[in-house]
DNA sequence: ATGAAAGCGCTAACAG
DNA sequence: CTGTTAGCGCTTTCAT
């Protein structure tokens, strides 16, 4: 076993063909006679031949690469919508390759340049609130840049998500026309997670139009955490013992509120309204209302116009893709 | 804004000098003039440049990128394995690309050919069983192969993680130590997944010495999930009413667990247990049994085995680092 | 059906 | 401190 890795050369040499030929065998090209192309496949297996991208994407011009930027990965959420663009991408011989900003502005705008450097095929980024600075830059990479999750902004260039200030107003209507009436709100950093944020604005002009307000609120100044939300929830419980409802910046932070509306014995009085529609929320030993983020599909969606990148002209499948969620759980 | 990608050749024109000395002040060489360097950089700014990674890592022969390969996207676990590994390479100039398998052997095989073209610095694979072709492929790219998260079995080079079989057995004696007597099992498709086969194996093993068994168990053809883990205890509880202790195949799979025999009213006589000690299960309402893997750990200790293979002569801190996972919750 | 030449954009290794 | 030459491993294009 040879340590070494070999070339097309190595393989041509080996075969008693050119280099060319080589190529043409092993990416199957039709006009390779079936006698030559045995040979070639041949020595190739027999030296363990491992094709080199670098080699391949820099000739070629092209990498067939997704870049993929997201925020973090600790919230279950976003691994699903990678799951999803993995999964929308299998089959087209294109890689995705991921990046974690933390939510920070300023690494989101490092990463995206590391990517670009790679020369992807198309770059799929979270939200719509990218810098100037970061927008220019990703303008003048001259590939497909496709933004997900959000839709309150102004896209690039594609955009696959939903409106989370619909997505608060609606889930505020729905809770108060179900008959809620004394609201709290329960959050992680707003700062960080500006989708949160905007939920949260929707759901608050809407219970404004209604003449009314949240009650009592805590804010943590960390990432969502069902602990996270479980602890909060007990110190708004004690400080605003009269509300009927609490929003929550998510469902990680909601299921959290379950578990205290159990611990206090208010399962009965509270109801708990999270985001996400999570597979844990549904399981929960209580009901939880919820909107149904359709994030694996996103990826997917996501993926499929980062294929048409990959082929011959754009599908021109439209800029923008809207879902609107689901509200369960409220009634 | 123009959108065409500069190339050194485009800035060393616009600069007024040689390409390698626009290479020299873009990499911060000492050996460069304070003028010229200024000059290159503005003139990098102007258009907007952005350096090709292919041709940096073609030609110098390194591609600074780790290759990592897990199973799966929706077990909290693994992206937190990730977040490990990212957060770990932080700082080193290196860049972790994602491939995951769907526990799918097969499937692995092509995913790590794939990974393997790109040239990567190092390659991190999950578990310690891959067949003997993937083995064979793997030794040979000649570069680090990090194994993590399991200890049972043969490594090819480095190997991160705890031995599963083991920590099968110490939650059984732990559990059987403290007065558990009828013991049953909740798992999910344990063909997949190999470390839960095992911890489940080693925790019968104890059972055994024990003359003890499992009472009663159900096993799920699906991946572990909280409502899979409700579902089927549900049923393992009409089936069997005198178990004292169910032991699942993780914590997610408890956390369901836990749900159950709490509309069950069930959960004064039945301890439920676990594995992962995930976040959610600290903050449950009922205390559950679990062993806490180290996982963000695992994947800082891989990156930082990944990060000797950039540098010079790798450290050679230990080819096998193994951690033993905390019981708690027991009693 | 096969091969030869040129070049993708960069850095290594030498000059000077 | 700066420039020149060669070449990384492959594909493209043009011959034959």
């Amino acid at each position: 076993m040879d340590t070494h890795k070999s070339t097309l050369e190595e393989v041509a040499a080996a075969a008693g063909v050119s280099k060319m030929t080589v190529s043409r065998a092993l990416r199957g090209a039709p006009d390779v006679s079936r006698a030559t192309r045995d040979r070639v496949l041949q020595a190739a297996e027999r030296l363990n031949y491992i094709g080199n991208r670098l080699a391949l994407s820099l000739s070629s011009q092209r990498t067939d690469l997704v870049a993929v930027v997201v925020p973090s990965m600790s919230n279950i959420v976003f691994p699903e919508v990678m799951a999803g663009i993995s999964n929308g991408l299998e089959g087209s011989g294109m890689q995705a390759v991921f990046g974690i900003t933390d939510y920070d502005v300023a690494k989101e705008h490092n990463i995206i340049r590391d990517m670009l450097s790679w020369r992807p095929s198309a770059i799929i980024v979270t939200g719509l609130d990218q810098p100037d600075e970061t927008v220019r830059m990703l303008r003048n990479a001259a590939i497909p840049v496709i933004q997900i999750m959000d839709l309150d902004g102004t896209p690039i260039d594609f955009n696959v998500g939903l409106s989370h200030e619909r997505a608060g107003e609606e889930m505020a209507r729905a809770l108060i026309a179900a008959g809620r009436k004394r609201f709290g709100y329960v959050g992680s950093a707003l700062d960080r997670d500006l989708r949160a944020g905007k939920r949260r604005a929707g759901f608050e002009r809407v219970l404004h139009e209604h003449r009314l307000a949240f009650v009592g609120q805590r804010l943590g100044d960390t990432l969502s955490s069902v602990g996270l939300g479980k602890y909060l929830t007990h110190q708004l419980l004690d400080a605003e013992p009269k509300l009927d409802c609490i929003y929550y910046s998510n469902d990680d932070m909601a299921a959290g509120g379950a578990f205290a509306t159990m611990e206090a014995s208010r399962t009965d009085d509270i109801l708990i309204a999270g985001f996400n529609g999570l597979e844990l929320a549904a399981a929960l030993p209580v009901r939880i209302a919820t909107s149904r983020s359709p994030r694996r599909m996103i990826g997917e969606v996501a993926a499929r116009l980062a294929r048409g990148s990959g082929t011959t002209d754009n599908p021109s499948s439209g800029k923008i893709t809207a879902f609107v969620p689901e509200i369960t759980g409220v009634a």
